[in-house]
DNA sequence: CGCAATTCAATTGCGCACAACTCAATAGCG
DNA sequence: CGCTATTGAGTTGTGCGCAATTGAATTGCG
C-alpha cells in the first residue's frame, strides 16, 4: 500500500517540503545576517555589495548588464543604484550612442572601497565553519536546483 | 608563494565568495518564484504559506511561537497575520490569562485550505528535478551552515 | 507590597523583490 | 520613409525582513 522508498507518501512530502523551504529560508537569512554585520562598516547592504562585486570585476556596465548578472530588474536596481550614487560610489550616465541605456561606472571612492572589502570573503568563509570543498558542493547543488526550477517554472501554472 | 590547496588566496576567495552568495541568492529567489506560481490560486504568498504550514501542524499558537518556528519577529508577523485575518484564514485573539499574548487560530476556511495545499509539495519536488536523497543532502548542508553562521554572528562585529 | 525590569505585540522607517505600468528611444518591417 | 513593435529605465504599489521604538501587561526583586 505504501509507495516505493524514493516515492514517499504525501505526509512525508509535506514534512520534507516544509524542511526544505524552512532550511533554505533560514540559510538565506543567516547569510544575510552575517553579511549585514560584515558590510556594516563599509556602509553597504548585501544587495549593494553584490552590485559592487559585479562592477569591481567587470568595470563599467549598463544597468541592463548588471541586472543580467544578478537577475534583478530595473524596479530593484534603479533605486539601489541611486543610493549608491548618493553615497558617492558610482556614477550613472545616459549612453550617448543609445539614449535609453544608462551606464554605471565606479567613482574613485567606489573603486577604492574594494580594498576594504577584501577582508569580507575570508571572514565569511570562517563564519560558515565549513571547509572549502563542502561549500563548493553546496554551491553546486544550489546551482543545479536553481537551473531546474527556472526551467520548470514556465509550464507550471496549469498543472504539469 | 601560493597558499595550500584548501587555503586559497584572496582572489580565489573573492570568486568563491561571490559564487556562494550568488548561488544562494539565486536559489532562494528561484524557490520563491516556483512557490509564487504554485500558491497563486491558493491566494497565499510564500511566507504566508509557511505560517499556514506551522498552524496546520501545531494548531493554535501565540504569535511568539510562530516567530520561533519561522525565526521571524513581530515586525514581520504582525502585518502578515493581519492580512491572513483579512483573508478569513485565521483569527487573532488576546489571551485571557496573559493579555500581552495574541493567540492565532485557524478558521474553518483556513483549516479547509490544507486540502488544496496538499498538492503543492509534490509539484515542488517535481520542479526541483532532484531525487529525494539529494534534496535531503542539500537540506542537511543548509542546516549545518545556518547553525554555524548563527553561532558565529555574535563575536563578529569586531574582528574575529 | 511597590517599583523596576522584562516580555509580548504592534508600529515606524528603511531597503529589497517583484509585478504592472509609463515613457522615451531605437529597431525593424512593409 | 513611416509606422509599429520592442527595448531600457524608471515609477508605483504591495509584501517581506529587520532594526528600533512604543506601550501595555506581567514578573520578580527588594
Amino acid at each position: 500500500m505504501t509507495a516505493l522508498p524514493d516515492v514517499p507518501d504525501d505526509t512525508d512530502l509535506l514534512r520534507l517540503d516544509r524542511q526544505i523551504c524552512f532550511s533554505l529560508n533560514a540559510a538565506s537569512r543567516a547569510f544575510g545576517g552575517v553579511y549585514r554585520v560584515l558590510l556594516k562598516d563599509l556602509g553597504l547592504t548585501y544587495p549593494q555589495y553584490l552590485v559592487m562585486l559585479v562592477l569591481w570585476e567587470h568595470g563599467d556596465l549598463p544597468v541592463k548588464r548588471i541586472g543580467e548578472y544578478l537577475r534583478l530588474d530595473s524596479g530593484t536596481l534603479s533605486p539601489l543604484l541611486k543610493r549608491l550614487e548618493a553615497a558617492g560610489l558610482v556614477r550613472r550616465e545616459r549612453s550617448p550612442e543609445d539614449e535609453r541605456s544608462v551606464t554605471v561606472s565606479l567613482t574613485g571612492e567606489g573603486a577604492a572601497l574594494r580594498e576594504r572589502a577584501d577582508r569580507v570573503p575570508r571572514r565569511l568563509l570562517a563564519a560558515t565553519g565549513l571547509p572549502v570543498e563542502e561549500l563548493s558542493a553546496l554551491r553546486a547543488l544550489l546551482d543545479q536546483v536553481t537551473l531546474a526550477l527556472d526551467t520548470a517554472v514556465p509550464g507550471l501554472a496549469a498543472d504539469e
